[in-house]
DNA sequence: AGCTTTTATAGTCATCACGACTATAAAGAG
DNA sequence: CTCTTTATAGTCGTGATGACTATAAAAGCT
């Protein structure tokens, strides 16, 4: 058939984009979430997002979304990407909604607050954070395991980190992420044999706040793609 | 925001599921193009896709489609898989139209038509598919890419090939996507020492079609990761 | 028949990535 | 001033892999 507008009806729409927002706090994953102020699922927590405005696009609308859920003056240089879409037809009980599901990955924030809207936005513990209203379940639940497996193959861990983190703040995202622990020193060689992965401060420049030797700070690197990948430990008796 | 359906206003939008269906015939990659009919870019090829009735998923709406299209029978066990949603205002020059897209991965079938519907489906190869319609250009780039990337760390060069192939045929499927020469012996230690990535057919079945010794026929096995990754080569000068 | 060509399959070898360790250095706590 | 804690530097063996060489089994010649 292929897209004939006029001889085939088509019912509208409604376009919305939903965030699954992560971020690390304390060594915990969390996820933003609002509470719904309206039924249906009143009461019950939420993935942010909103509808996709006529002048936009899906991305626009999940930038714009996050900019006002999560306060944040400027969301340009934050991680943005599209997850999937989903569109059962009754995954909304009043109409037919259709969502852009979008991943964004931030560093831990001062704090989070409602912005400009008036939707209360916190960050939950991902373990904690079900059940969520609609199918927004599953929908953080893709999240997760699409950022558990770039974690593998992109530099992405840095997106969760401050400009300027230790090797062991990088190594606790791909720990806090995977839920797994790994191998300090095999970690650490398996980083700085990636090029442009991370890159050393200049200065000479050392966290000194906790116990133990001071830790070397590092800023993330141009690199996107991480060759070969850093693979997470098999859970089963996968071979090798 | 937050969904909230009463207090924003929102336009209708037209969904629709678009598909990239590839296949490898002859040593070739093709794709399944139609010839759109009316304008906008009447006479110009174009993916398949329609629109995405009020009672049906983009899933569901695509592999009707596909079965539209291709005039197969049974599309219940072809892969089929998800890639992105395009959703640029101006993307079709009529009306606000999101597109799900899909893509599919074919055996080498006997012939392609129309199918029930009127509209031509024919295979194209994929480096003179170009320009297409809308911004099918992009989404056929797109799924190229994302298939590229998936044969490197799933069984999925198996869904290319009939029930039955030989080595040498699953090896030309990697290089034809890839668009890279792979060592033969080094290409089957790597698929054999992966379980479940195929089976060999009992009967010690061979096909002894054109010159040279017969080859050992196999089917597609149960695994549906790979580990470790089947890598490309590099293209440049990556590290290892 | 014999020879060549072609494709499939078997094996070798060196390198490299990586998991599992051990060892040392540099800080704070008691 | 020692003990604990964390960061960093190595070591060692195994396994995956790229680059080869070698053999087997068919078709096509002359």
């Amino acid at each position: 058939m292929s897209m004939n507008y006029d001889k085939y009806a088509h019912e509208p729409f409604a376009v919305t984009a939903d965030l699954a927002v992560l971020t690390i706090r304390d060594g915990v994953l969390k996820v933003l979430l609002v509470e719904r102020g309206q039924e249906p699922y009143k009461g019950h927590w939420a993935l942010p997002g909103g509808f996709v405005q006529p002048d936009e696009s899906a991305e626009t609308a999940a930038r714009r979304e996050l900019a006002e859920e999560t306060g944040l003056s400027d969301v340009s240089g934050l991680h943005l990407e599209q997850l999937r879409t989903y569109s059962e037809p009754d995954r909304d009980p009043r109409m037919r909604v259709v969502t852009v599901a979008f991943t964004a990955l931030l560093p831990h924030l001062p704090e989070p607050h409602g912005g400009s809207d008036a939707a209360q936005a916190r960050w939950v513990p991902y373990d904690t954070a079900g059940p969520l209203a609609f199918d927004h379940d599953r929908i953080l639940a893709d999240a997760h395991e699409r950022v558990g497996a770039k974690l593998e193959y992109t530099c992405l861990a840095t997106a969760f980190c401050p400009p300027e983190f230790t090797l062991g703040e990088l190594q606790q995202v791909y720990e806090t992420v995977w839920g797994t622990a790994l191998d300090r020193p095999n970690f650490r060689r398996k980083v700085l044999a990636t090029p442009g992965f991370v890159e050393p401060v200049p200065g000479a420049a050392r966290l000194t706040g906790g116990r133990g030797k001071p830790a070397a700070l590092y800023s993330a690197g141009t690199a996107t793609a991480l060759h070969p990948p850093l693979l997470r430990p098999t859970p089963e008796g996968r071979p090798a």
